[in-house]
DNA sequence: ACCTGAACACCGTTCAAGT
DNA sequence: ACCTGAACACCGTTCAAGT
């Protein structure tokens, strides 16, 4: 899968790319790179100079396009935001006039997304990026991710198949569910805290179905 | 401003032979300055030669201790996990045969502790650290604390006031909801998604609440 | 405008040597 | 047994200088 780094035995492939100079878009091939590198290990590990190593370019260059390593980070949290935004936004598009089911489809989306770049799901909730205005391409990207859960909530509202009250509040106990479970997968916490080992998907039905019946017996 | 050992302004009081050559326990001591530490920045700035400077040794005696800086790393998050245990369990022990409201108190005091100790919080659950037998004592911390949660489950299904299912999954579900809402409080992304400022306490209460009446209208 | 190289002040970790 | 100091291979970041 990704070897990328540890060797490049065959790399004079660039024969016949004459780097010129000016780079093409180093901006982006940055940030493409550090996402990638970003997985390889974990963010604690990702270095300013290996990322300006992988895309061939000086290891000061970087700085004329991302005034530190936070800003850098940020930009690898932007993206994986509005990923996240666009797969809650096919999840529920998937089921129109199926609020519950589009619940289990975020859900699938949202563990989905996370397991296959978990490094940087941990760093879009790490406190290690402030949230606030520093970098509000990431806040804003943030805030539409949220969006797509109040509109499947909202619509269960409004065909009174969800119970009435705050929509946020009712957003955020759902978002809370599903960001608590992405998080003990991604963090490999579950393996040594449950007995079976359960498939991912049995486990987002399961509290899909908590969340919407409840704990409370009947 | 590298004067390290040249001269410290009022180094005098330790005329009556204070520090000896061997220290008292210096592993609790790195153990307890690392945390401390900890919180005053974050995780990836959190460095082995601060540490040892904090408690003034050389920056090399912590190797004595520590096997690396991942091993004392291991070694705070699993202060961390006993701390959550503890209070898990005076939360539960607190209101004896209100299992609802044990879930509740269970709430306020993994938030409350969450937000006492937020850099330790999100090294309990990066991913940093490997969950599975290289560090057994963090392991069976981790475990210790989840059984908090089971025994209160449990008991509301013997009374009969929580509906029936695998216990485990159900705690997972309760877990969830109350883990991923303290990550986003630790993290900071709530203030920048809900339109509204609410309490803590009312943050828990409502996603309590939610988890034990469900989401589905009636 | 965009990139480089040298430079500085840090790191984590190892190891021979001191007490 | 426990700690130190020098040493090595890294970092992030700055800045004068090159194209």
């Amino acid at each position: 899968m990704n070897q990328s780094k540890s060797q490049v035995p065959c790399a004079d492939f660039n024969g016949d790319a004459e780097k010129p100079y000016h780079h093409g878009d180093l901006q982006q091939e940055l940030l493409c790179a550090a996402g990638r590198l970003l997985e390889d290990s974990n963010v604690a590990k990702l270095s300013m100079r290996a990322v300006a190593k992988a895309v061939g370019v000086s290891h000061t260059a970087p700085y004329r396009h991302f005034k530190d390593k936070e800003s850098l980070l940020a930009g690898i949290a932007g993206q994986g935001f509005q990923m996240l935004s666009a797969k809650l936004a096919t999840a529920t598009a998937s089921l129109p006039n199926d609020p519950a089911g589009q619940l289990l489809e975020a859900g699938y989306a949202y563990v989905e997304l996370a397991l296959s770049h978990p490094q940087c799901t941990q760093l879009m909730f790490s406190g290690i990026l402030p949230c606030d205005d520093t970098y509000p391409e990431l806040k804003s990207a943030g805030q539409n991710a949220f969006q797509g859960l109040k509109t499947i909530i909202e619509e269960g509202q409004r065909i009174g198949i969800f119970k009435t009250g705050d929509i946020e509040l009712l957003s955020l106990s759902v978002w809370s569910g599903i960001h608590g479970l992405t998080l003990l997968l991604v963090g490999g916490n579950l393996p040594e805290i449950l007995s079976v080992d359960f498939e991912n998907r049995d486990l987002i039905q399961s509290i899909t179905r908590d969340m919407l019946e409840g704990l409370t017996a009947h």
